[in-house]
DNA sequence: GTACGTGCAAAATGTTTGCATCATT
DNA sequence: AATGATGCAAACATTTTGCACGTAC
């Protein structure tokens, strides 16, 4: 679909067939990929593009706000098109990032009081940006 | 002062002076430094330290859960020595990460409804092993 | 037409590995 | 004495950069 266009549009980015195929790919994926891994899905089904390109790209979204640089432990990057708030499983075994159901993690999400955040505020003497719950587990082998 | 020998020991790690020396000098610091930082920090009073070890020292400590490795999303790992439940701040526009006061930190987390973390375990079929919760902020300038 | 995006290859950065030597147990 | 840790340098993985060319506006 082409509201891409119009979405890049108004945040003043170029509309290359690069970009938005990064974007679209990014945007339908379930399983925040890496750069490379991303690379790999939108490579077959675009004439030219190189790794260098998906990289000045998901620079220039998280730039725009369009897309999320997920915290990673092994030293590679993974990215999130879906940039509500939501809740990320992060497998210990496998480095790989999965989503909460929303109504569950809006049950956590929501819980979290303002006042204490704004007690962080100003004891630390920053402002808060967002708040990233993130939840380490291992896959279950005991069912 | 020297219980590191005996929770090494407890441990299993062989006690090295440079092990000793990258523990201690990783307990004792608040910034949650990278690798090389930590190397740089322990190098000067340590006679024969190769950033080699650095790795592996922090890798061995991580295994027998004396250390942990921090999500960032700029590539380069961080570690802290502190692996009790507490929350951290992480500055959008340095990388730095900083500890939130206990107090005000475990009135966060202590909210977090025990049910609902269930419930994500059984619906994502997953063990969960801690909850890491990152306040993404910015140096507030307002003040 | 101009400004900006792109591909490519090279460089920079962060981390891991192989191997001979050395230290702890 | 045996096992495992160390230093060093080389390999590796991920990300960034410089530059000539191409494309969107």
């Amino acid at each position: 679909m082409s509201c891409t266009r119009e979405l890049f549009q108004r945040h003043h980015l170029r509309c290359t067939k690069q970009r938005m195929a990064i974007y679209e790919a990014l945007r339908d994926s379930h399983s925040h990929p890496t750069a490379e891994a991303l690379f790999n899905m939108v490579k077959p089904n675009t004439d030219r593009l190189s790794l260098a390109t998906v990289y000045n790209t998901l620079d220039a979204l998280c730039e725009a706000g369009l897309v999320r640089k997920l915290p990673t432990t092994n030293g590679c990057c993974r990215f999130d098109a879906d940039t509500s708030h939501h809740l990320h499983v992060r497998c210990l075994e496998s480095g790989e990032i999965m989503d909460v159901p929303e109504e569950l993690g809006s049950q956590l999400v929501d819980r979290l009081p303002a006042e204490v955040l704004a007690q962080i505020e100003k004891a630390m003497n920053v402002k808060i940006d967002r708040v990233q719950v993130q939840i380490m587990a291992r896959t279950d082998t005991t069912r």
